[in-house]
DNA sequence: ACATGACTGGAACAGTGTTCCAATCTCCTG
DNA sequence: CAGGAGATTGGAACACTGTTCCAGTCATGT
């Protein structure tokens, strides 16, 4: 187990291989995670990006997923903490909420953590944001709190399919064939018994994936203001 | 792995212990996943829970992801194919969005197994139904699409948020201690900074998951009945 | 009867997160 | 400035996974 408490890892003197830490560690793993995909963060590969053994690892960081926590949390809370803006309460909500997607878009990584490990850190901020938002588009006090939570859920089950859609990805390195083979099981039904599933899978596999997550926000911001008064 | 075809298991003469079978391997499966937790669900617990090695396990299905699709499947399609009913349109959608709402309470794993990989076949005849609820509602076919989508991942989201708290309930054997260590996280901030997140935390506390779902689907359906026209 | 192929059980393998510990390195103190 | 105490390191070892392999068994059709 780590301890926490005093370290004194701010110099390294002239060449020397610079000290470890929770912070290069994170970063490191970061590396890994956004360059070779969620399966090859192993502590041996990170030992040996890191040029050094699982052990000292185990030193700055207590498991994996607290590790993963970290990694999540870095990614995760700045983009947060920036976004919020807009001149409409509705805007600074949309906002927060492109803040995420494009986090997740840029790590697919965090998609899966969070959808593993919803209440992040970051979560909290992120509530407390669209919270206020809600506020001021008039959402009474007695539904702030569905209205918050709707929105988290909206997020991450988007987190939870982008993932799932990132891994595939990085499987066959070839998006249009992964499309291709979900429309096919997707139509894999009698069109006469899944009708509606046959008229939308044409959309399904050429839609864009920020214009559907925004016309579904939109869905739920447009319910938010109709509990107005 | 598994050969597909003319298999002829279909007799066991008198007392002699019943031959495996894949529909066996996967109630077994969905046993211990219900009963001692996802984690307990390993290759080794599954062939001791039937008497045999792994490797009969292997005869009949191909991998744990698969074998996990499956559970999932056995336990969703028919609480989706049974789901539906309900005199309005909106009335329809709510009672499927139920049904998957209560197959995750009563079978946490799903929830997981949902996030991890959301396009399960069950998923299919999901969206066949509320794509089919909101066409009725009057949604133009053009937001068809995004108005399924949206709706499936907040299905997802809750999914994947309701398996990480039964998760966390498993392991402490108390729903209260867990959300107040979940509590406490969340009101670790300075309430200056996060005035809704204090002003909303006794909520989080106390909150009835089913009147939360409800609550957030109704905001949905809200602005899909607002697309009409 | 017996050969063929479906099926079984469990040993062996590769890879994981994690623990343990002897060695080192740093810094404070006598 | 010597040297000890504690912080930090690296890598071997451990326990546990999913998976593969294979020598057997069983059932059945000829």
């Amino acid at each position: 187990m780590s301890r926490m408490g005093m370290s004194s890892n701010d110099h390294q003197p002239k060449q020397q291989k610079p000290s470890l830490s929770r912070e290069r560690v994170v970063a490191a793993a970061i590396a890994i995670l956004d360059g070779e995909g969620e399966n090859a963060l192993t502590f041996r590969a990170l030992a040996k990006s890191l040029s050094t053994g699982s052990g000292a690892i185990y030193w700055h960081v207590a498991d994996k997923r607290t590790l993963l926590a970290a990694a999540t949390e870095h990614v995760l809370s700045e983009a947060i903490a920036q976004s919020g803006r807009g001149t409409h309460p509705a805007d600074a909500v949309r906002d927060v909420a492109l803040g995420v997607f494009d986090v997740i878009e840029a790590h697919p990584w965090v998609g899966t953590e969070l959808a593993r490990e919803p209440w992040q850190p970051a979560m909290t901020t992120l509530f407390e944001k669209i919270s206020a938002g809600f506020d001021a588009m008039g959402v009474p006090r007695s539904a702030l709190f569905y209205c918050g939570s709707a929105l988290v859920q909206y997020l991450l089950g988007f987190a939870a399919q982008a993932a799932a859609a990132a891994r595939h990805d990085f499987q066959s390195q070839d998006r249009t064939e992964v499309l291709t083979t979900l429309v096919a099981r997707w139509t894999q039904g009698e069109p006469a018994d899944y009708p509606y599933v046959h008229l939308l899978a044409d959309e399904l596999r050429s839609h864009d994936e920020r214009e559907a997550f925004l016309a579904g926000l939109d869905l739920i911001l447009a319910g938010a203001r109709n509990l107005q008064g």
